[in-house]
DNA sequence: GCTAGAATATAGCATATGCTATATCAAGCA
DNA sequence: TGCTTGATATAGCATATGCTATATTCTAGC
Protein backbone atom coordinates (compact mmCIF):
# COMPACT_ATOMS: atom_id res chain seq x y z
CA UNK A 1 0.00 0.00 0.00
CA UNK A 2 0.83 3.68 0.43
CA UNK A 3 -0.59 6.90 1.04
CA UNK A 4 -1.07 9.72 2.97
CA UNK A 5 -4.38 10.23 6.24
CA UNK A 6 -5.26 12.95 3.59
CA UNK A 7 -5.19 10.54 0.45
CA UNK A 8 -6.82 8.16 1.92
CA UNK A 9 -9.61 10.47 3.08
CA UNK A 10 -10.05 12.12 -0.24
CA UNK A 11 -9.83 8.69 -1.89
CA UNK A 12 -12.85 7.25 0.97
CA UNK A 13 -14.81 10.56 0.36
CA UNK A 14 -14.21 10.24 -3.43
CA UNK A 15 -15.03 6.08 -3.56
CA UNK A 16 -18.54 6.96 -1.94
CA UNK A 17 -19.36 9.32 -4.50
CA UNK A 18 -18.00 7.41 -7.00
CA UNK A 19 -18.25 4.19 -8.52
CA UNK A 20 -19.12 5.48 -12.31
CA UNK A 21 -16.16 4.19 -13.74
CA UNK A 22 -16.84 0.75 -16.00
CA UNK A 23 -15.61 -2.75 -15.46
CA UNK A 24 -12.18 -3.14 -15.18
CA UNK A 25 -12.36 -5.91 -17.74
CA UNK A 26 -14.58 -4.23 -20.02
CA UNK A 27 -12.82 -1.37 -20.35
CA UNK A 28 -9.38 -3.16 -20.38
CA UNK A 29 -11.25 -5.34 -23.82
CA UNK A 30 -11.91 -1.90 -25.11
CA UNK A 31 -8.39 -0.69 -25.67
CA UNK A 32 -7.07 -3.98 -26.36
CA UNK A 33 -9.63 -4.28 -29.31
CA UNK A 34 -8.49 -0.66 -30.32
CA UNK A 35 -4.96 -1.64 -30.09
CA UNK A 36 -5.01 -5.10 -32.36
CA UNK A 37 -7.38 -2.40 -34.68
CA UNK A 38 -4.27 -0.31 -34.75
CA UNK A 39 -1.95 -3.12 -35.97
CA UNK A 40 -4.11 -4.40 -38.80
CA UNK A 41 -5.33 -0.51 -40.42
CA UNK A 42 -2.33 -0.29 -42.40
CA UNK A 43 -2.65 -3.64 -44.12
CA UNK A 44 -6.20 -3.08 -44.63
CA UNK A 45 -5.13 0.57 -46.12
CA UNK A 46 -1.94 -1.11 -48.22
CA UNK A 47 -4.69 -3.67 -49.61
CA UNK A 48 -7.32 -1.45 -50.81
CA UNK A 49 -4.96 1.01 -51.99
CA UNK A 50 -3.38 -1.40 -54.40
CA UNK A 51 -6.68 -3.14 -55.36
CA UNK A 52 -7.48 0.56 -56.57
CA UNK A 53 -4.19 0.99 -58.35
CA UNK A 54 -4.97 -2.20 -60.07
CA UNK A 55 -8.63 -1.28 -60.88
CA UNK A 56 -7.88 2.40 -61.79
CA UNK A 57 -4.16 2.24 -63.40
CA UNK A 58 -3.67 -1.30 -64.29
CA UNK A 59 -1.20 -1.73 -61.83
CA UNK A 60 0.03 -0.85 -58.09
CA UNK A 61 3.88 0.63 -58.20
CA UNK A 62 5.65 1.23 -54.93
CA UNK A 63 6.60 4.92 -56.44
CA UNK A 64 2.54 5.29 -56.36
CA UNK A 65 2.02 3.64 -53.72
CA UNK A 66 4.35 5.60 -51.67
CA UNK A 67 2.91 9.00 -52.99
CA UNK A 68 -0.50 7.98 -52.09
CA UNK A 69 0.11 7.06 -48.34
CA UNK A 70 2.79 10.17 -47.75
CA UNK A 71 5.49 8.01 -47.19
CA UNK A 72 8.77 7.27 -48.48
CA UNK A 73 9.66 5.10 -51.22
CA UNK A 74 11.63 2.53 -48.86
CA UNK A 75 8.56 1.85 -46.28
CA UNK A 76 6.31 0.86 -48.88
CA UNK A 77 9.03 -1.81 -49.70
CA UNK A 78 9.74 -3.20 -46.09
CA UNK A 79 5.47 -3.38 -46.00
CA UNK A 80 5.11 -5.25 -49.33
CA UNK A 81 7.40 -7.82 -47.94
CA UNK A 82 5.43 -8.29 -45.12
CA UNK A 83 1.99 -8.37 -47.01
CA UNK A 84 4.06 -10.71 -49.47
CA UNK A 85 5.24 -13.08 -46.24
CA UNK A 86 1.63 -12.69 -44.87
CA UNK A 87 0.21 -14.01 -48.46
CA UNK A 88 -1.62 -11.08 -49.53
CA UNK A 89 0.44 -9.74 -52.31
CA UNK A 90 2.64 -11.55 -54.65
CA UNK A 91 5.87 -9.35 -55.90
CA UNK A 92 8.54 -10.19 -59.06
CA UNK A 93 11.29 -7.99 -58.75
CA UNK A 94 11.59 -4.78 -60.34
CA UNK A 95 7.74 -5.46 -61.70
CA UNK A 96 4.87 -4.32 -59.72
CA UNK A 97 2.55 -6.08 -57.34
CA UNK A 98 -0.53 -7.88 -57.64
CA UNK A 99 -3.21 -9.29 -54.58
CA UNK A 100 -3.48 -13.16 -53.97
CA UNK A 101 -6.91 -14.24 -54.08
CA UNK A 102 -7.13 -13.50 -50.27
CA UNK A 103 -5.59 -9.96 -50.93
CA UNK A 104 -8.26 -9.36 -53.18
CA UNK A 105 -10.61 -10.62 -50.85
CA UNK A 106 -9.22 -8.24 -47.69
CA UNK A 107 -9.32 -5.57 -50.48
CA UNK A 108 -13.25 -5.91 -51.12
CA UNK A 109 -14.31 -5.91 -47.69
CA UNK A 110 -11.93 -2.89 -46.91
CA UNK A 111 -13.07 -0.88 -49.41
CA UNK A 112 -16.56 -1.81 -48.44
CA UNK A 113 -16.21 -0.94 -45.44
CA UNK A 114 -14.55 2.11 -46.31
CA UNK A 115 -17.17 3.29 -48.69
CA UNK A 116 -20.24 2.72 -46.06
CA UNK A 117 -18.51 4.69 -43.34
CA UNK A 118 -17.80 7.58 -45.52
CA UNK A 119 -21.15 7.10 -47.53
CA UNK A 120 -23.07 7.45 -43.60
CA UNK A 121 -21.05 10.29 -42.23
CA UNK A 122 -22.45 12.15 -45.54
CA UNK A 123 -25.72 10.88 -44.74
CA UNK A 124 -25.81 12.27 -41.56
CA UNK A 125 -24.14 15.64 -42.38
CA UNK A 126 -20.72 15.62 -42.60
CA UNK A 127 -19.26 17.52 -45.33
CA UNK A 128 -17.83 15.69 -47.96
CA UNK A 129 -13.78 17.27 -46.91
CA UNK A 130 -14.16 16.12 -43.23
CA UNK A 131 -16.23 13.40 -44.31
CA UNK A 132 -12.98 12.32 -46.42
CA UNK A 133 -10.39 12.61 -43.50
CA UNK A 134 -11.95 11.52 -40.92
CA UNK A 135 -13.21 8.04 -42.69
CA UNK A 136 -9.59 6.95 -43.49
CA UNK A 137 -9.21 6.45 -39.89
CA UNK A 138 -12.43 5.79 -38.06
CA UNK A 139 -13.31 2.54 -40.55
CA UNK A 140 -10.65 0.32 -38.62
CA UNK A 141 -12.69 1.04 -35.68
CA UNK A 142 -15.95 -0.02 -36.62
CA UNK A 143 -17.41 -3.22 -35.82
CA UNK A 144 -19.36 -5.58 -38.64
CA UNK A 145 -22.09 -4.66 -35.93
CA UNK A 146 -21.56 -0.85 -36.30
CA UNK A 147 -20.93 -1.36 -40.16
CA UNK A 148 -24.48 -2.86 -40.31
CA UNK A 149 -26.16 0.25 -38.69
CA UNK A 150 -24.22 2.81 -40.82
CA UNK A 151 -25.02 0.87 -43.81
CA UNK A 152 -28.59 0.59 -42.82
CA UNK A 153 -28.92 4.36 -42.11
CA UNK A 154 -27.67 5.03 -45.55
CA UNK A 155 -30.10 2.98 -47.39
CA UNK A 156 -32.87 4.62 -45.13
CA UNK A 157 -31.47 8.21 -46.05
CA UNK A 158 -31.70 7.35 -49.74
CA UNK A 159 -35.13 6.76 -50.26
CA UNK A 160 -37.15 9.43 -47.74
CA UNK B 1 10.57 3.27 -66.61
CA UNK B 2 9.86 -0.80 -66.65
CA UNK B 3 7.12 -2.85 -68.02
CA UNK B 4 5.93 -5.55 -70.26
CA UNK B 5 4.04 -4.96 -73.60
CA UNK B 6 0.92 -6.32 -71.92
CA UNK B 7 1.47 -4.48 -68.96
CA UNK B 8 1.45 -1.63 -70.80
CA UNK B 9 -1.50 -2.41 -72.81
CA UNK B 10 -3.33 -2.89 -69.63
CA UNK B 11 -2.28 0.00 -68.29
CA UNK B 12 -3.74 2.27 -70.97
CA UNK B 13 -7.07 0.35 -71.27
CA UNK B 14 -7.85 1.04 -67.58
CA UNK B 15 -5.88 4.50 -67.63
CA UNK B 16 -8.67 5.25 -70.32
CA UNK B 17 -11.71 3.53 -68.43
CA UNK B 18 -10.28 4.87 -65.23
CA UNK B 19 -9.65 8.25 -62.77
CA UNK B 20 -11.96 7.53 -60.39
CA UNK B 21 -8.92 7.71 -57.62
CA UNK B 22 -8.91 10.78 -55.81
CA UNK B 23 -5.90 13.20 -56.21
CA UNK B 24 -3.43 12.36 -54.77
CA UNK B 25 -2.15 14.54 -52.40
CA UNK B 26 -5.44 14.85 -51.00
CA UNK B 27 -4.96 10.87 -50.50
CA UNK B 28 -1.66 11.67 -48.65
CA UNK B 29 -3.03 13.96 -46.76
CA UNK B 30 -5.66 11.99 -45.18
CA UNK B 31 -3.58 8.84 -44.41
CA UNK B 32 -1.35 11.84 -42.68
CA UNK B 33 -3.91 12.98 -40.26
CA UNK B 34 -4.69 9.36 -39.64
CA UNK B 35 -1.28 9.03 -38.84
CA UNK B 36 -0.72 11.26 -36.94
CA UNK B 37 -4.16 11.20 -34.84
CA UNK B 38 -2.40 7.89 -34.07
CA UNK B 39 0.53 9.46 -32.17
CA UNK B 40 -1.94 11.26 -29.82
CA UNK B 41 -4.69 8.92 -28.70
CA UNK B 42 -2.30 6.72 -26.29
CA UNK B 43 -2.09 10.54 -24.55
CA UNK B 44 -5.34 11.57 -24.78
CA UNK B 45 -7.00 7.86 -23.51
CA UNK B 46 -3.77 8.38 -20.40
CA UNK B 47 -5.08 11.30 -19.02
CA UNK B 48 -8.65 10.72 -19.87
CA UNK B 49 -8.51 8.04 -17.87
CA UNK B 50 -6.77 9.43 -14.95
CA UNK B 51 -8.80 12.38 -14.82
CA UNK B 52 -11.89 9.88 -14.55
CA UNK B 53 -9.77 7.69 -12.09
CA UNK B 54 -9.23 10.80 -9.70
CA UNK B 55 -12.71 11.92 -10.22
CA UNK B 56 -13.99 8.38 -9.39
CA UNK B 57 -11.78 7.38 -6.23
CA UNK B 58 -9.64 10.32 -5.46
CA UNK B 59 -6.17 8.90 -7.46
CA UNK B 60 -4.41 7.68 -9.96
CA UNK B 61 -2.04 4.62 -9.32
CA UNK B 62 -0.27 2.70 -12.05
CA UNK B 63 -1.72 -0.52 -11.24
CA UNK B 64 -5.11 0.89 -12.02
CA UNK B 65 -3.97 2.34 -14.48
CA UNK B 66 -2.78 -0.33 -16.36
CA UNK B 67 -4.96 -2.72 -15.15
CA UNK B 68 -7.44 -0.64 -17.44
CA UNK B 69 -5.46 -0.21 -20.24
CA UNK B 70 -4.86 -3.96 -20.47
CA UNK B 71 -1.26 -3.16 -20.36
CA UNK B 72 1.83 -4.22 -17.98
CA UNK B 73 2.85 -1.48 -15.00
CA UNK B 74 5.99 -0.73 -16.44
CA UNK B 75 4.72 0.54 -19.56
CA UNK B 76 2.27 2.77 -17.83
CA UNK B 77 5.52 4.41 -16.20
CA UNK B 78 7.48 4.61 -19.27
CA UNK B 79 4.62 6.58 -20.26
CA UNK B 80 3.66 8.69 -17.25
CA UNK B 81 7.65 10.03 -17.53
CA UNK B 82 6.70 11.18 -21.27
CA UNK B 83 3.50 12.76 -19.98
CA UNK B 84 5.12 14.60 -17.56
CA UNK B 85 8.20 15.66 -19.52
CA UNK B 86 5.47 17.03 -22.19
CA UNK B 87 3.26 18.98 -18.98
CA UNK B 88 0.40 17.18 -18.86
CA UNK B 89 0.76 15.29 -15.49
CA UNK B 90 2.84 15.58 -12.39
CA UNK B 91 4.45 13.22 -10.24
CA UNK B 92 5.70 12.39 -7.07
CA UNK B 93 8.09 9.09 -6.87
CA UNK B 94 5.84 6.21 -5.25
CA UNK B 95 3.53 8.51 -4.89
CA UNK B 96 0.22 8.92 -7.25
CA UNK B 97 0.23 10.94 -10.79
CA UNK B 98 -1.88 14.47 -11.07
CA UNK B 99 -2.50 16.18 -13.75
CA UNK B 100 -1.44 19.94 -14.94
CA UNK B 101 -4.06 22.24 -15.67
CA UNK B 102 -3.43 21.61 -19.50
CA UNK B 103 -3.60 18.02 -18.45
CA UNK B 104 -6.92 18.78 -17.01
CA UNK B 105 -7.98 20.73 -20.30
CA UNK B 106 -6.83 17.95 -22.68
CA UNK B 107 -8.68 15.77 -20.46
CA UNK B 108 -11.60 17.17 -20.09
CA UNK B 109 -12.03 17.79 -24.15
CA UNK B 110 -11.02 14.41 -24.42
CA UNK B 111 -13.92 12.89 -22.11
CA UNK B 112 -16.26 15.53 -23.77
CA UNK B 113 -15.44 13.87 -27.44
CA UNK B 114 -15.20 10.54 -26.03
CA UNK B 115 -18.90 10.58 -24.84
CA UNK B 116 -20.46 12.69 -28.02
CA UNK B 117 -19.29 9.88 -29.95
CA UNK B 118 -20.62 7.29 -27.71
CA UNK B 119 -24.35 9.02 -27.30
CA UNK B 120 -24.11 9.49 -31.11
CA UNK B 121 -23.38 5.69 -31.69
CA UNK B 122 -26.40 4.88 -29.47
CA UNK B 123 -28.50 7.47 -31.10
CA UNK B 124 -28.20 6.17 -34.16
CA UNK B 125 -28.67 2.59 -33.23
CA UNK B 126 -25.94 0.64 -32.01
CA UNK B 127 -26.47 -1.69 -29.66
CA UNK B 128 -24.59 -0.03 -25.99
CA UNK B 129 -21.58 -3.06 -25.89
CA UNK B 130 -20.65 -2.11 -29.70
CA UNK B 131 -20.78 1.26 -29.00
CA UNK B 132 -18.84 1.06 -25.83
CA UNK B 133 -15.74 -0.58 -27.78
CA UNK B 134 -15.66 0.71 -31.27
CA UNK B 135 -16.10 4.56 -29.77
CA UNK B 136 -12.37 3.78 -27.89
CA UNK B 137 -10.93 3.84 -31.02
CA UNK B 138 -13.46 6.04 -33.11
CA UNK B 139 -13.31 8.99 -30.92
CA UNK B 140 -9.19 9.47 -32.40
CA UNK B 141 -10.49 10.03 -35.67
CA UNK B 142 -13.82 12.12 -35.43
CA UNK B 143 -12.85 16.17 -36.59
CA UNK B 144 -14.27 18.73 -34.76
CA UNK B 145 -16.37 19.31 -37.63
CA UNK B 146 -17.88 15.45 -37.81
CA UNK B 147 -17.88 15.93 -33.54
CA UNK B 148 -20.13 18.93 -33.90
CA UNK B 149 -22.53 17.17 -36.79
CA UNK B 150 -22.78 14.17 -33.94
CA UNK B 151 -23.65 16.31 -31.40
CA UNK B 152 -26.46 18.36 -33.21
CA UNK B 153 -27.95 14.36 -34.21
CA UNK B 154 -27.32 13.27 -30.37
CA UNK B 155 -29.50 16.68 -29.01
CA UNK B 156 -32.20 16.18 -32.73
CA UNK B 157 -32.53 12.63 -31.18
CA UNK B 158 -33.64 13.57 -27.83
CA UNK B 159 -36.73 15.79 -28.56
CA UNK B 160 -38.51 13.72 -31.27
C1' DG C 1 11.23 0.75 15.22
C1' DC C 2 11.04 -3.34 12.06
C1' DT C 3 9.43 -5.84 8.54
C1' DA C 4 6.42 -7.95 4.99
C1' DG C 5 4.10 -7.01 1.07
C1' DA C 6 2.44 -3.98 -2.38
C1' DA C 7 3.64 -0.47 -5.53
C1' DT C 8 6.94 1.82 -8.27
C1' DA C 9 11.31 2.26 -10.79
C1' DT C 10 14.63 0.54 -13.87
C1' DA C 11 17.15 -2.54 -17.13
C1' DG C 12 17.07 -5.00 -21.16
C1' DC C 13 14.72 -6.71 -24.91
C1' DA C 14 11.37 -7.19 -29.04
C1' DT C 15 8.46 -5.51 -32.72
C1' DA C 16 6.38 -2.07 -35.76
C1' DT C 17 6.78 1.85 -38.39
C1' DG C 18 9.04 5.49 -40.23
C1' DC C 19 13.34 7.93 -42.37
C1' DT C 20 17.83 8.95 -45.50
C1' DA C 21 21.42 7.37 -48.31
C1' DT C 22 22.90 4.42 -51.65
C1' DA C 23 23.36 0.29 -54.57
C1' DT C 24 21.19 -2.39 -58.11
C1' DC C 25 18.29 -3.34 -61.89
C1' DA C 26 15.36 -3.03 -66.24
C1' DA C 27 13.44 -0.64 -70.39
C1' DG C 28 13.42 2.51 -73.74
C1' DC C 29 16.09 4.96 -76.78
C1' DA C 30 20.21 6.92 -79.08
C1' DT D 1 24.31 -2.55 -78.80
C1' DG D 2 25.00 -0.07 -74.99
C1' DC D 3 23.54 4.18 -71.94
C1' DT D 4 20.50 6.83 -69.42
C1' DT D 5 17.20 7.13 -66.22
C1' DG D 6 13.55 5.95 -63.32
C1' DA D 7 12.19 2.36 -60.16
C1' DT D 8 13.30 -0.97 -56.76
C1' DA D 9 16.22 -3.12 -53.22
C1' DT D 10 18.99 -2.78 -49.26
C1' DA D 11 21.60 -0.93 -45.25
C1' DG D 12 21.54 1.58 -41.25
C1' DC D 13 19.28 4.36 -38.15
C1' DA D 14 15.49 6.52 -35.06
C1' DT D 15 11.26 6.54 -32.39
C1' DA D 16 7.14 4.58 -30.24
C1' DT D 17 5.04 1.04 -27.86
C1' DG D 18 4.87 -3.10 -25.73
C1' DC D 19 6.96 -7.04 -22.67
C1' DT D 20 9.53 -9.72 -18.56
C1' DA D 21 12.57 -9.72 -14.82
C1' DT D 22 14.29 -7.49 -11.04
C1' DA D 23 15.64 -3.77 -7.83
C1' DT D 24 13.99 -0.19 -4.95
C1' DT D 25 10.88 2.16 -1.99
C1' DC D 26 6.92 3.10 0.81
C1' DT D 27 3.42 2.16 4.26
C1' DA D 28 0.72 -0.60 7.29
C1' DG D 29 0.78 -3.34 11.06
C1' DC D 30 3.11 -5.90 14.53
MN1 LIG E 1 -9.75 2.53 -46.36
MN1 LIG F 1 -7.78 3.82 -43.53
MN1 LIG G 1 -11.57 8.13 -24.69
MN1 LIG H 1 -9.70 5.93 -26.96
Amino acid sequence: MGRGAADKANAAEAAEAGGQLADVESQAESFRRARRARRSELVDDYVELIADLIADGGEARQVDIAARLGVAQPTVAKMLKRLTEEGLVTQRPYRGVFLTAEGQDLADRSRRRHHIVESFLLAVGVDPEHARLDTEGIEHHVSDATLAVFARFVKEAGKP
